[in-house]
DNA sequence: TCATTAATGATAATTAATTATCAATATCTA
DNA sequence: TAGATATTGATAATTAATTATCATTAATGA
């Protein structure tokens, strides 16, 4: 059976405090804040566990590293070339069906904004 | 000094020819259909020479195959996900600043579209 | 509390994509 | 046309990300 432990709580607690999408990294960094001895193979091991079971989603950017969010409602991602980060963006742009070309099923969509976060442009 | 080889010659004119971005499979296969004995490093090497020059844009989509097309004006792409093709798309979606949040700069962005091609949906 | 055994962490192994190596070949200049 | 050498193609090597291995540790039920 699963076991509740001290590293699976950590991992699955900092993606819910998160305001934005965290890569393996970024977990391990956080992770090792409060647990020294986290081993990466635990984050990859509890992430991949997370995805399978439909409690996370990967968000795959061009350029970034993978990052790994709680599945939520549909949404779009910012990256911001400086810190690397990845943030969430609401909201949708209008007028996709219009780009796409005649014949064609659109059936979904991404949107990836690319320049300089608050932080990182202040 | 640099030579002007049959496979050179072959590789950018099926990308010029291309009416779609290709991956380096699809070039391969395209191109031994001229060539039979054309190698996969020539097109590596080729396209990272094009990259490099300029002359081609690398398209990377999450869960497909990067691919190369000719560089040109800014647009955004399809990929189907039955022959898993990538496409070019014209236009833009407009009200992408104000997806955008507060504090951040908008630089850039990049729109994929997923479906079914013209081919694939019929 | 103890025994069972799932989970962990260090590290080796794997995977897929790309690049380097190098002998053979083809291009280009004289 | 011939010689110099850039390019090719087969394959080995590399790289980065992820997964497997396995002895040790720790969570859970009796």
């Amino acid at each position: 059976m699963e076991r509740s432990t001290r590293q699976r709580t950590l991992i699955a607690g900092l993606l819910a405090r998160a305001e934005r999408p965290l890569s393996i990294a970024e977990l391990l960094a956080l992770g090792r804040a409060e647990l020294p001895g986290l081993g990466q193979a635990t984050v990859y091991r509890t992430v991949r566990e997370l995805v399978e079971s439909g409690e996370l989603h990967a968000v795959e950017i061009p350029g970034a590293a993978i990052t790994y969010e709680r599945a939520h409602h549909h949404h779009h991602h910012f990256h911001c070339r400086r810190c690397e980060r990845v943030y969430e963006v609401e909201g949708c742009p209008p007028g996709l069906t219009a780009l796409t070309p005649a014949g064609f099923r659109l059936e979904s969509h991404e949107v990836i904004l690319h320049g300089l976060c608050a932080g990182c442009s202040a």
